[in-house]
DNA sequence: CTGAAAGCGCTTACAG
DNA sequence: CTGAAAGCGCTTACAG
């Protein structure tokens, strides 16, 4: 590998030329330029990153955490980051927390350690400790520690679902939260409840009862279960279901086929993320899509100008009408 | 951010004796060892890995680069990458190459300029160009140029369906293939009919059709459908489909639904892979779960010692039973 | 505008 | 077994 001094030697200039023309410097004048950059050329020189990190104390590399890569919706904004810091000639450093704090902890330092440019988290659900650098750390869809946090806006998002069914014709409608423990689960059934209390009127009331569960599939086909044994009997069973997730919603979609009810004819069902699988299950789930794309560059900014990062940032989604709702 | 000056001082020892205690090198007396880790605990010392990068000209990291991490095969191949480098304290770097050859090539060089430790990648489907670098390049799944390949034992999986299905008493058989210009397609294609051809006797007779389509969920759906077509009216409609992927059997299902056929009453229905969605749709698929976690402590091993690797490696899946399949 | 030189924080022959 | 010193390949004040 030819080094910095091989090309000097070949250009016929300093070390420090080569240098500055590396850098773009532009007080370098032109028939030098050339002759480095012809210099360059010819010997193929690639600059060695890691004299230059020692140097400058810092990599083009930006760390990512994450609960886990399998989760698709983490994968999507896992690519969504990786194509953005490509664009500004950076990598990133993929690193699973397993959703364990101790995981967490250990991988966040392994980061810093590389003297990366800056690290980005989707924290565990209960992780609360806040970390300490000299490059930016900031927070993806779920809070660390007391860092700004760049997310979907997901009381915004609950409320368009809302809105939508009741455009609908939707009255009596049931909500499947996620766990209250989660910041992600409290905002969207907030944003669902506040948006149905506004729409409801005397004369146009809106019928909405809550039911307790997890983000999960299994607990979406549970809940969707007990809705509708205790309804059973009575015309009071709701004509909509929404759900605080995605996977919660194909729950649902599933204990509603086991019980022979049509999707969307007997019942409206919505779900919110977007995941990939939304497109696939049969109906196909209307749902929101979270802006990934706009949240991974929203977040490699915070990064690259922590300076002009506010607090925290909410990105709205976008609703994906599909073949899971209907009108009355 | 002490140095290791800092630390030396404060020992009253050498530089050199730290780097020393460092690398756990034990020529370092026990009395003087103890001194510095002491001195390090108390300064909170931890080596800069730059520093360290420019003298041994290579870094804790490992290279991965996937054609889409989005893909939920790929999502886990990269998480059980990351733990089993982790536990080696490595890092990875993760590389989308959006199934371009170009943008491979871009990030393969990326990765190899960082200098890292070796660089995993699980090639674009028309890869043949070979590397040449000072660190090892394996190729996982699919091969890239003439790097050694790390891949699931195609062939026998496939041979592993067929006797299931051969079992439970299948004589009339249809197999969706994938893209015949895909090494691991025509791998799993001849795994199958190789093994059929063994299992099929003039007395007890296999009748198998082979039918060409995509690797993705619509060619599934439309491969069935043709094949359902082509034999609606007569009794000699398949008893069972095989299909090359778990979405192109997840497509089977849907058009044996559309079709009002049950599975797996009417037509046991198989996948390969075992995707996460494998265990999620009705019925649950029956499928070959791919090796994730041997492969990819396989492909591990071949970075850390690549003397050791042979030539290419194959590792068996697992048939993973479950709904989709039936006995006649 | 360009060169000479110091120095980033380590590792590792080389002495002793 | 330990220390003194060179050097990895860059960047960047400091002169001129």
């Amino acid at each position: 590998m030819p080094t910095i001094k091989d090309v000097a030697r070949k250009a016929d200039v300093s070390v420090g030329t080569v240098s500055r023309v590396l850098a773009k410097n532009d007080t370098v004048k032109q028939p030098l330029k050339l002759r480095v950059q012809a210099a360059m050329d010819e010997l193929g020189y690639k600059p060695n990153l890691a004299a230059r990190a020692l140097r400058t104390n810092s990599i083009d590399v930006i760390g990512l955490v994450v609960p886990d890569i399998t989760n698709p919706f983490f994968a999507q904004l896992a690519k969504d980051i990786e194509k953005e810091a490509a664009s500004r000639s950076h990598s990133v450093m993929l690193a699973n927390s397993d959703d364990d704090l101790e995981t967490e902890k250990i991988q966040i330092t392994a980061l810093l350690d590389r003297s990366v440019r800056g690290v980005i988290v989707v924290a565990t659900s209960d992780s609360n400790h806040p970390y300490e650098a000299d490059v930016p750390i900031v927070s993806l869809d779920r809070r660390l520690g007391d860092h700004a946090l760049v997310s979907t806006n997901h009381f915004d998002g609950s409320g368009q679902i809302a809105d939508h069914l009741h455009q609908l014709g939707h009255r009596r409608i049931a909500y499947i939260a996620g766990p209250d423990t989660m910041d992600v689960a409290r905002r969207r059934r907030e944003g669902f409840v506040t948006r149905i209390k506004t729409l409801s009127t005397p004369d146009d009331p809106i019928e909405l009862t809550i039911h307790a569960g997890q983000f999960d599939y299994d607990s979406g086909e549970e809940v969707c279960r007990e809705i509708l044994a205790e309804t059973a009997d009575g015309g009071d069973r709701p004509t909509a279901i929404a759900a605080a997730s995605d996977q919660q919603a194909i729950g649902v979609l599933r204990a509603a086929r086991d019980l022979k009810l049509d999707v969307p004819g007997d019942l409206s069902v919505t779900g919110f993320d977007d995941i990939s699988l939304a497109a696939l299950v049969v109906p196909r789930l209307t749902t929101i899509r979270q802006p990934t794309a706009a949240l991974a560059r929203t977040v490699i900014d915070r990064i690259f100008e922590p300076a002009k990062a506010g607090g925290d940032e909410e990105i709205s989604g976008d609703l994906v009408m599909r073949e899971s709702t209907a009108s009355l």
